[in-house]
DNA sequence: CGAAAGATTGAGATATTTCAACTGCGGTGG
DNA sequence: CCACCGCAGTTGAAATATCTCAATCTTTCG
């Protein structure tokens, strides 16, 4: 499931399937279509649940702030992701939903959604799936969190970037983190310099690079590089590894 | 969502609901039931995926094996959760469903399930609301495990097992935990030293009691000194600390 | 241009891990 | 029955990864 097995520069299988919701959604619901700019809630925390919302593009963190105003972002959405699924069973809405650049999300009544998908068993499926697939992440990014030291974080977090990137058809060696250090670091547990030395030290082993101008975008020669470099600082403490 | 409100002794609502679905499913659906011992793993991670399973009683946890041997707790469930929703998407299970105690769980086979649901729409929200409430709780966690020091999570595992016992009509005030510290460790994200070093702190400062026999058995005299033990084990450095 | 925000880097502080010793308990077999 | 062993737990001391605090630098933007 979970595994460090190398990724495949794109899957076709994942990019089909992400269209092909994305138009029965279209043709077998009503829709409400929202733009959104970097900033911009689509929904948050303690609103009345009725909505479900799929990222048609841009992309989304979801913010689940505690009671003593610690805030925590528990997941980052993509195109043809579902948000809001948290709030079905509360009937209100577990976290925010932050837009982190522009982009477009469809809305869709969750009642509607049920009705429709008593003619169309398909709207089910992506439905269902949807739900599996983030409960794995979760999983996921627990094990990392729990597991793994600093830096192979961080190098995970780039690998699921580029996965998800992949996923999408798009392409894996140029990704442009629209995430501030502090925003990767509340992700990944850990502080914003943290992050930063993480990355400073990815680049001198020259696994990523940064472009020229900005230290937004990164350059990935090789997604394996970063599987290599996670499991050298899963294995081996910091202070035996060659590159500090 | 996650704050730190104090918990209802009991909460008939959720006993109800509880009630409810395992009576809904008995009624509605064929319903594999199977006993298990402690050990017992009800299925596995990469077995095919086909039922979805309910705990009757007993409890279990959800075991997440990395490529690398690295295996990490990603969830417990207890009456009347469901088990094996991470496997719909991927059509294989996730992680292992290991039985912490002898129990009974019910396997419902997804697509009967998918199909009675069109007649029992009941059916499909006890589902939804399954997954929603995984999904809510993998936040909750995800936030404890980057936001919160090591006393802290400890505490915040003991109200979350107490919760989850008032939730199903239990008594809160002694619980009993079929788990080692290396389990409980395993999913706190923290050494078994650490938990056993935090539970002695809390011991101390008579948030907890052990009985006399045995570790495992914690007096829980009011849940609040556990939720005040939190905040305090959040606001203040360790250093700070009146309690070692 | 100047100010504000983001990012990098260093040095010291500290929470947690690691390593190790010791205790209690339950089972097992001589 | 008791000695012995292994497992779970506790506790201490040293090691270390990460955090905190602080200085500096870059980029962005009004």
């Amino acid at each position: 499931m979970n595994d460090a097995t190398s990724v495949p520069k794109y899957t076709p299988s994942a990019v089909r399937r992400i269209a092909d919701v994305l138009q029965l959604l279209q043709d077998s619901l009503p829709i409400q279509r929202r733009i959104v700019r970097a900033g911009d809630t689509v929904y948050q925390v303690g609103q009345q649940f009725g909505c479900l919302y799929v990222v048609n593009s841009g992309f989304f963190k979801m913010v689940n702030l505690s009671g003593e105003g610690r805030e925590q972002v528990v997941g980052l959405h993509f195109k043809g992701d579902w948000m809001g699924l948290e709030g079905i069973a509360a009937a209100q809405y577990g976290c925010d939903a932050v837009a982190m650049d522009t982009g477009e999300v469809w809305g869709i009544r969750y009642d509607a959604l049920r009705e429709a998908a008593v003619r169309t068993p398909a709207l089910l499926t992506a439905l269902h799936e949807a739900m599996s697939r983030e409960l794995t992440r979760d999983h996921d990014s627990m094990l990392s969190l729990s597991t793994l030291p600093a830096d192979a974080r961080v190098a995970g977090f780039l690998r699921y970037w580029a996965d998800a990137l992949a996923q999408r058809g798009l392409r894996t060696d140029q990704i442009t983190l629209r995430m501030t250090r502090a925003e990767i670091g509340n992700y990944l547990g850990m502080t914003l310099e943290t992050v930063s030395r993480a990355l400073s030290r990815m680049a001198r082993g020259d696994v990523i690079r940064f472009t020229e101008k900005g230290r937004r975008d990164i350059h990935i020669p090789q997604v394996e590089a970063l599987t290599r470099f996670m499991r050298a600082a899963t294995a081996m403490p910091l202070s035996a590894a060659a590159i500090h």
